[in-house]
RNA sequence: CGGGGCAUGGUCCAAUGGUAGGACACUCGUCUGAUACGCGAGCGGUCCUGGUUCGAUUCCAGGUGCCCCGACCA
């Protein structure tokens, strides 16, 4: 409207705008599965290996994740990170190939596979072994191609067409032969333990079948006649009858009792009570006798022969005869008070004072610990009780042929007739106890048969194994390093390792046992036979051919001299599974040992653990160089995700509102060595992080569309100043990036990026850019200096993210001028070229400072309204000292760097100047102002920058006329 | 209950025995030629208690919280 002659002429195209078809927003959800579609059809993944066909190879295997359901945050989190250093390792040069597997027996399969029999209305007793197996294999091969699918869609690279499968011949064999040479290195025994025992369904349960429920259990008090040791001990109780007393609510597991427990640091009282003497712990006597009722204890006294009549006061110090501690009861003696047997008193460190009488009837069949304890003391596992529940012959008379829970009423009256019950028959307890999940019965613990490797035997050399195992953790590089002190605390506590399950889906143990004397026939060679026909046809084979088939014919029994045998029905520990990965597809597909294991922390005492066992049992080696622990995902307060929470977060939903990218994001922003926070609000910050890279690469190509690299690029050493320092900092990001990636510390990738997208290229050097990008002459040596930088930062920046942002970095790449390759992935990892001269990074380190404290002058201007776009604005210095030299020295540079019209320099500071804070920056004694004052001149209509020449009445600034001659 | 680990603004991460930094978010301002963008300014922090030290966010001890593994429930 002012100008009232001819109309402004339009001279925006006369501009070098940016251009390109790199869109500002990602869309991903669209992206994503167009370029996995893309490397698909290019066959990126088989190029990559081929390129490096030659190079020494990195070897990652993949701990199989469980093939039963859909994907978690978890398994995103693991199978990411992995594809991360598959990736790094790929474009830096190693030969790494990914070979995905899965882990397919086992329980969990079983049950579902049940559960859905179940609801097919198809009776799992009707079904031979060999048909349920068909339906495991089947359902685990379903969960595989779900799984996949899954994983493929985050954009995991990775021999997808040649996985390894548990469940393939050719890896259940080499199992056995791993199998077999613990046999033949004589690392292979059997024991009794005891296991979960399903009385109604007579089967071995596993811990996770057992449901803990409310039950009412019989509570018993039962005394057990010490032997002569306690009154050698202690002369005041010569001549009394010494009792032990213990509490228990299974008194049918009495008959199995071969010791009492004490522990080594209560201290025990002897009481007189009722003629006799009882011995319990100080702290619980109190309680004990208020349970044993003092009037029934007169009243079965009184039956005693020659006992003395009187009543009991409780807890009465005088009765209190002697102390004694639980070390001090070690090793003494006493009578079973239902059998002919002498048990004896063991130390025991899970004794408490919770419940009970701090003493613990023990029967090392029926309990975790009465076990431990009892291997420690080396007592019998000793099991009266057979499959059926029933008491064998061993128990005597009166109880042999009963049923357990039936005896328990049994047991009871007959301690009661023998005065050694001291409460009431038919006082109960209610407590939670284990029951069968699936007949809902209560279970017993029960020892059976099991095959065991042994920990602590002595082998070739005279170091057992449970040494050479530490000695070759100790050899492993942990990261972080406390896995190291976390897998060596296990493994040195860990009891032996039992490998046999109950179970039908797992590989068989191949073991014969006589049928005359049950004696057991470990061979490995025979295993070895099996193993062979195994490959061939699958662990069905071993079900189905006759025993003796890979026995010989004219096999005999060791030990009795008998002919005929039956097969052991046992599985082997799924752990053993996946624990021989190394044997069954490094071995044979890659190299033994892996440069690295990755797994969730949880795996010390898994996979780590169980790899280690198999690899130094076998091979006498680590199977890996270096192990990689990441944490757990938890929810955005640090809390667990679960079902009843509702704070559970599905990739699939990530992927649907964010995209693959962000999840992978997610990954790399993370310090995976913590636990890995997971919320809504994380990822939309990560989208934002995301959108500042994209857009730092949108600005980049949009300003390249012009640029031919082989024809336009300028030399490094004539770069203009400030492309040079953008280069500079290019090389340390680049030199950063890689070490980052070297020492696993993926997160510092991210960070490096975003930082140096956001605080070096957009915020300062794209910004300053901008005049030069647009307005110069194209051609010139300003712009195509510019140019040059911004196509080696579109160059190094998709190389350097496409482990982590492999979607958008293979996108961006296909818009580089210049490309001589197709894919990012094969065009290797930039190398920090141009390292930064000292000098020029002190300059821009200074010129930077004054720009940064211009800028809040300008702020100032801005909120008083004197200016609203900087290049409204003159900036007028005044400096003294070094200052005023660099200033001098720099002044043509500076309206450039504060993106305003005119920057001059004089003596005398104006009315409304301001003090700038760069004494640090520009030295001592530093002192310089700023005053904003209006731009002398008019705006140019081209470039907007204020010019005088334009006020005078030219059409346009001098640049812009020399820019468009 | 035992073993291992972690703890820096609202969020994700840096740094250091000597003034704790960046990004994102938020608030305000600005541009409209990176525009569902860009630029500037502001707000905001070392879990708690002791100890070592001239000085501790950093080293040590204890506590609290959270995570992983295991045990317990006779």
């Amino acid at each position: 409207m002012s100008d009232a002659g001819a109309p402004p002429k339009d001279y925006k195209d006369t501009l070098h705008l940016p251009r390109t078809d790199f869109p500002i927003k990602g869309n991903l959800a669209k992206l994503e599965p167009r370029m996995l579609g893309w490397w698909a059809e290019r066959g990126i993944w088989a190029r990559l290996l081929e390129k490096n066909a030659g190079a020494e190879p990195f070897v990652l295997p993949d701990g199989p994740p469980y093939a039963n359901g859909h994907l978690h945050a978890g398994h995103a989190l693991n199978k990411v990170l992995k594809d991360i250093v598959v990736k790094y390792r790929n474009l830096a040069g190693w030969r790494c190939d990914f070979i995905p597997g899965w882990d397919t027996h086992g329980l969990p399969i079983e049950q579902a596979v049940e559960k859905r029999l179940k609801d097919k209305k198809i009776d799992k007793r009707t079904l031979s072994r060999e048909a349920f197996l068909e339906h495991c294999r089947a359902y685990a091969q379903e969960f595989i191609d779900i799984q996949k699918a899954e994983f493929q869609r985050l954009g995991v690279f990775g021999s997808w067409e040649a996985p390894y499968r548990t469940l393939d011949f050719a890896y259940e064999a080499q199992e056995l032969r791993e199998l077999a040479t613990f046999a033949r290195r004589g690392m292979l025994y059997r024991r009794k333990k005891p296991v979960y025992w399903c009385l109604h369904d007579q089967t071995a349960l596993a811990e996770a079948e057992v449901e803990y429920e409310p039950h009412s259990s019989p509570s018993a008090y039962v005394a057990f006649r010490a032997g002569p040791e306690p009154a050698e001990r202690f002369p005041v109780l010569k001549g009394r009858e010494v009792c032990f007393v213990i509490w228990t609510t299974t008194p049918w597991t009495l008959p199995a009792n071969l010791a009492i427990a004490v522990n080594a640091d209560f201290e025990y009282v002897f009481y007189e009570a009722g003629g006799r003497v009882l011995c319990v712990a100080r702290e619980l006597l109190a309680r004990v006798l208020a349970e044993v009722k003092a009037d029934e204890l007169v009243l079965k006294n009184a039956r005693l022969p020659g006992g003395d009549v009187e009543a009991v006061v409780l807890d009465d110090p005088r009765r209190i005869l002697a102390y004694a501690s639980g070390e001090e009861l070690e090793h003494l003696t006493y009578q079973h008070p239902l059998l002919e047997r002498t048990g004896r008193v063991v130390l025991g460190a899970h004794v408490t004072l919770e419940a009970g009488t701090g003493l613990v009837h023990t029967a090392p069949a029926h309990g975790q610990e009465d076990y431990e304890v009892g291997l420690k003391y080396g007592l019998d596992i000793y099991n009266p009780v057979r499959g059926d529940g029933r008491y064998d012959e061993t128990v005597g008379a009166a109880l042999q042929g009963l049923r357990v829970f039936e005896a328990n009423p049994i047991i009871l009256e007959l301690l009661a007739e023998r005065g050694a019950l001291l409460n009431s028959k038919t006082d109960t307890v209610e407590h939670t106890y284990p029951h069968c999940w699936r007949c809902r019965q209560p279970v017993i613990l029960s020892a059976t048969s099991q095959w065991f490797i042994p920990l602590d035997k002595p082998l070739a050399g005279g170091r057992s194994f449970r040494q050479q195992v530490l000695e070759a953790v100790d050899g492993v590089r942990w990261v972080p390093e406390w896995g190291h002190s976390r897998i060596r605390g296990m493994l040195e506590a860990r009891p032996d390792w039992c490998i046999s399950r109950q179970r039908s889906w797992g590989v068989p143990i191949p073991i014969a046992y006589c049928e005359g004397c049950g004696e057991a026939l470990v061979s490995a060679e025979v295993m070895e036979r099996v193993a062979a026909a195994v490959e061939q046809e699958g662990t069905g084979v071993w079900y189905r051919t006759p025993v003796k088939e890979f026995l010989g014919a004219d096999t005999r029994c060791a030990s009795c001299g008998q002919g005929e045998f039956r097969r052991e029905t046992d599985i082997l520990d799924v752990w053993f599974d996946s624990a021989c990965m190394f044997s069954a597809v490094l071995e044979r597909r890659q190299r033994l040992p892996a440069d690295l294991f990755l797994e969730g922390s949880d795996q010390h005492r898994g996979w780590f653990h169980s790899s280690m066992l198999v690899a130094v049992g076998t091979r006498d080696m680590s199977p890996y160089r270096a192990c990689l622990t990441h944490g757990f995902v938890v929810d955005g307060q640090g809390e667990k995700m679960s079902k009843s929470k509702g704070n559970v977060i599905a990739p699939e939903k990530i992927i649907q509102q964010y995209g693959a990218e962000v999840l992978r994001l997610w990954v790399a922003a993370s310090d995976y060595r913590n636990d890995v926070r997971l919320s809504d609000q994380i990822l939309q910050g990560l989208s934002q992080g995301y959108a500042k890279i994209r857009n730092t690469l949108r600005y980049a190509l949009g300003n390249l569309h012009d640029f031919e690299p082989a024809r336009d690029a300028v030399p490094a050493a004539e770069l203009l100043p400030l492309d040079a320092w953008a280069r500079g900092r290019l090389a340390e990001v680049v030199a950063r990036v890689r070490r980052a990636y070297e020492d696993y510390e993926f997160h510092l990738v991210y960070a490096t990026v975003v930082d140096f997208c956001a605080a070096d290229l957009s915020a300062v050097y794209f910004d300053i850019l901008k005049d030069t990008l647009y307005t110069a002459k194209a051609a010139g040596r300003a712009r195509r200096s510019a140019q040059t930088v911004l196509h080696e930062v579109a160059s190094a920046l998709p190389r350097l993210l496409a482990p982590v942002m492999s979607f958008t970095a293979e996108e961006a790449w296909q818009q580089l001028p210049g490309r001589t390759v197709e894919s990012v992935f094969l065009a290797g990892l930039p190398q920090p070229h141009g390292a930064m001269e000292p000098a020029l990074a002190e300059r821009y380190a200074k010129l930077f400072a004054v720009r940064s404290a211009v800028q809040g002058v300008l702020e100032v201007a801005r909120r008083e309204k004197l200016i609203g776009s900087s290049l409204e604005a003159r900036v007028v210095l005044t400096a003294s000292g070094e200052a005023r030299d660099f200033l001098q020295a720099h002044q043509g540079e500076l309206p450039a760097l504060f993106i305003v019209s005119q920057v001059e320099l004089t003596e005398q500071p104006g009315p409304r100047a301001q003090p700038l804070s760069v004494a640090q920056a520009l030295g001592e004694g530093s002192a310089v102002t700023a005053e904003v004052l209006p731009a002398r001149g008019a705006k140019c209509p081209r470039c907007w920058v204020y010019s005088e020449e334009v006020a005078q009445g030219r059409e346009v600034c001098p640049k812009c006329r020399e820019a468009l001659s």
